[in-house]
Parts: C-alpha cells; structure tokens; sequence
DNA sequence: GCGTTTTTTCTCATAAGTGATAAAATTTCG
DNA sequence: CGAAATTTTATCACTTATGAGAAAAAACGC
C-alpha cells in the first residue's frame, strides 16, 4: 500500500527509479522491492525516499477501531467522571478502550458519586484488576480490597 | 516520537515491558529500545507492536508542503485547466508540487485558450521538460521543439 | 529499610534488510 | 521493426536490526 504510494508520488514528479535512488541515497533494486509490494522496510530507508521526493512520512499508532459493542450509559458516564481526566479529554471510546487507565483514575480521585457510577459500569472483575495497577493509591487498594474480599484474586494476572 | 507514543498507549492499557513483548512476539530489549527514541526499527516490527497494543500502525507519505510561494494567477488557471484531469481533482498545489505532471497532460489534451494560459503560468524552460516525458504525444511534442527551437536542450536531464 | 517488580543497560549470535551488479523483460520512440 | 531507456527479476556480499539472556539500576509495595 504504502509502495503503490511511492510509486505514484515518484511518477507524478516525473522522476526515474535511478534518479530517486541517487537523491535517496538507495538503490534501484530496493526501490522496485518497495514499489513492487514488500513493505517490510527499515523505517529509516522509508524516510529517506520519502524526503527525496519532497514528501513528509507520517507514522502514527491510532488506538483502534476496537468493535466493541457500545455499553449503554456511557456518554452519562463520560460527562460524569469527565473532569477528572485533565491530560486527555475523555471520549466514549476511551471507557472500552482504556478501562484500566480510566477506572484506576476515578478509583483514586473520584469522589462517591463518580465512583457508585464508574462500578455500576465497569463491574467489580475490572475494578480488582484496576487496584493492582502500579502506582494505585494505597489506602484506595485496601478499601477495596475489603470492599470487594480479596479472596482468590485474579488467575490471568502473572 | 513514535516511540513516546507506544509508551503512552503500553501504559493506558497497563500493561508491562514483558507482557507487551509476548503479545507482540518480540523482545523486552528491543521494546525498550523504541520506547527509548530508537526510531530504526523494521515497519514489521512496529506493526506486530501496534497489533498487540489493540491499535492500527498508519503510514503515510504526505506530500509536501513545498514551502513554495504562490504564483499569481494559480487560481484562474486551476479553475481553465481543472476539466482536463479526470483521476484527480487539480488543486493550486499540484502546480507548484507537479508542475511536470500537470503541464504534460495540458500539453497533450489542453485546447490552445489552456495551452496558452499554461505556458505562460509555468515558462518555457518547464515545458521543454515537460515534452521530454515518457509517454509524451509525438506530435506535440515535435510541435513544441520546433516553436521554442530544440538547440540545446536541458543539461539536468541525463 | 527490604524484597519484589519493572525498567534500563549491555553483550552476542542470528536473521533480515540493504546496496551493488548483471541480465532479462518491457516500454517507448524514431 | 530496431535501438534506447526503463523496469523487472535474480544473485550475493555486507551492514544492521532483532531476540535472547543476564545483570545493574530504578520504582514500587509492604
């Protein structure tokens, strides 16, 4: 995908696989790879080629896309616990994408209200997962971990 | 930067070095090393991470941002010569970034009201660039040496 | 403070991308 | 068609990323 690009960028500016090769400071061989569909390249060599025709490579990770089936309340969960997320704005999609992240974060500064909700929510399973994360406020762990009885604990944790 | 981003995503899903090692089939030297700034890695790589990380690897070749001032009259000629380019809407950029691109599909499809208007937007010396591409029309292009005279030709062409 | 977990740093053998080259196949042009 | 340019395919050293392991360092929990 990513050499079907190349290719059309390098025939628009009228430029030969020799002359992209020279200006990238690769070979003519690895280019054709590229363009040709092997798209296991060093990101490095990708960016070279990439500035030799006058092009900016963009390489991002987007946190999917998970197809998740959309809990019902969650937009009222969002507004809810909202203000407690000041690094990100909380969106819908971060409750089933990040659950651990968002739910240790009310765990640890929600107030009663935030938390009842975020529990009716989550489920308690999560919410024995989200005390074992690091950095979890200590006195926030023990409560719950009377709240909820410690017992066996979970077996998919190592 | 691509680095920073796995971190923070590997973080969110509270998930360790190793844990995100197995999942992803590679090592816990090798994460902590894009983690760290590294940025050599195999595109390969990078995807099988991403995977793990429930999200979606983007690669992208954006092309510049030529930070290229615009010329008078782009807009007027954009608007003259638009009908001629049926697989992509022309743009005031595609002027400035594929002026060989554009220039030779108005030299080979152009009426004389576009040619006109083309020539003088983009000069002589682009044009008998423009009539050395592959694909180039015989006709026109024996046309165009014979008005502009094909005495020297370009040195840059090899 | 002390033991545990995690992260960081380091080394090394292996695997794999890269560049160079040549030659065949294709496209283009006169 | 015949010559030239370009692309495609293949081979082969060489460089480099990769994975594995171990140990030091740092962060963490109790």
């Amino acid at each position: 995908m990513i050499g079907l690009q190349i290719r059309q960028l390098r025939k628009r500016r009228g430029m030969t696989l020799q002359q992209l090769a020279d200006r990238a400071g690769t070979s003519v061989s690895a280019l054709h790879r590229y363009e040709a569909g092997w798209d296991r390249f060093e990101v490095a060599t990708l960016r070279r080629i990439a500035t030799a025709l006058g092009a900016h490579l963009d390489v991002r990770l987007v946190p999917g896309e998970l197809p998740e089936i959309q809990k019902p309340g969650a937009t009222s969960l969002v507004d809810k616990i909202g203000p407690l997320f000041w690094d990100k704005r909380l969106t819908n999609d971060d409750l089933t994408s990040f659950p651990l992240w968002v739910l240790s974060r009310v765990l640890a500064f929600g107030n009663v209200d935030q938390v009842r909700s975020a529990r009716s929510f989550f489920g308690d399973a999560l919410i024995r997962e989200a005390i074992r994360q690091r950095g979890m406020d200590a006195r926030t762990r023990a409560y719950w971990n009377l709240m909820l009885g410690d017992g066996d604990a979970s077996p998919s944790a190592q």
